[in-house]
DNA sequence: AAATGGGGACTGAACGTTCACTCCGCATAA
DNA sequence: TTATGCGGAGTGAACGTTCAGTCCCCATTT
């Protein structure tokens, strides 16, 4: 836990995240996660309670990950339109430079472990108090403002992120190449299906 | 096959179609399958291959299904809003009429069964004449009559649909209740999204 | 400095379970 | 009798998980 020499917890997350983005997590077994480790398959009850622990500790992971990267930046002072774009071109950026972690999360949400999820519980911060923002808040306060059409927060959620993540599997499944250009262009026309 | 006294193929498919789309493909083992068709094990291998060989046929099933119920009083002489719209709607309503064949789709199309499939193909009528068109052609041909925004085919049919498949899923997982009011409002902010 | 001993991180063969798939006998029909 | 459609116990492979044993580190002793 303490020493850097090799971090096996690390190792197993790491190589958990790969194969399972890889193969799903049926592809995955834990045999085949220990060797990729380099660890022997004991290990792994180690440091997990078990196959379901590890990968519930992997998804925490690239969660945090995720959020710290939108937190980056945050535009708090800006017009609901500018923070939106912040978290949608945010995303978009962090899915193409880690498709692995991408592909995980869909492998996550539709199966037994992600059932219980709430799509806007990824964005719910705990502790940051006033730095960040949910996205149901800024959806809220651009009706409020009269931005954004008056409709029902999931159907706003699923207007907006929706097409971020078929955007950006296409983008990793190799049928379109986003560039800077490409996202920009994308997150507007995102922009005119939410906005009043 | 030919005797409709028990069809056994159908309830075959049926079974698998309900089961797959409640437990997911590793919570539908091939005997309780075969116990919800009211059939032996042994008999699904009469009708098909193997497991993947059941779950391919039940996919094309759906399919075909979704297919036939979006060729029905296809505007065909319309403006190409018109006949995206009937699309839209038209799965739309399918979906909420047949949640457990969404439920399927989505396994299939994030598995090593999907993987291959482009999203576009669903739609690749084969012996229809003229009666449909591809979304792909729509798409176009709205592009052509600078009606629709000039951007990659992946990225429209990701903006159009993207938002149609989560709506879909959250008024199947009960977050939203899609009334006819709320399937036009939204299918109209979708428009938004393409629009030029 | 060198030798010793104890403890805990680590390993992987082995275990029990589950699954897709097979095989052979049975029931029905001709 | 022969042919056909079917059933479900049985089979081997693969999986998650365990646990008895190994090995390394370091505190302690000489």
């Amino acid at each position: 836990m303490k020493k850097e020499v090799v971090d096996k917890r690390r190792a197993i997350l790491t190589a958990a995240l790969e194969l399972i983005a890889a193969n799903g997590f049926h592809g995955a077994p834990t045999a085949m996660i220990a060797d990729a480790a380099g660890v022997g398959t004991g290990t792994i009850y180690r440091y997990f309670a078990d196959k379901e622990g590890l990968i519930e500790e992997v998804f925490k992971d690239v969660e945090t990950q995720l959020n710290e990267t939108l937190m980056d930046n945050y535009p708090v002072d800006q017009t609901v339109r500018r923070r939106l774009d912040h978290y949608y071109t945010g995303m978009i950026r962090f899915f193409i430079d880690n498709p692995m972690k991408f592909k995980f999360l869909g492998q996550y949400y539709d199966s037994p472990y992600g059932v219980a999820l709430r799509r806007d519980k990824i964005f719910a911060q705990k502790d940051n108090g006033e730095r960040c923002e949910t996205m149901k808040n800024l959806f809220e306060q651009g009706i409020a403002e009269g931005v954004i059409k008056d409709l029902p927060i999931p159907v706003l959620f699923a207007l907006f992120i929706g097409t971020l993540i078929s955007v950006a599997r296409d983008h990793i499944l190799g049928f379109i190449v986003l560039d800077k250009q490409l996202i920009r262009r994308t997150a507007d026309a995102s922009w005119d299906a939410i906005k009043r």
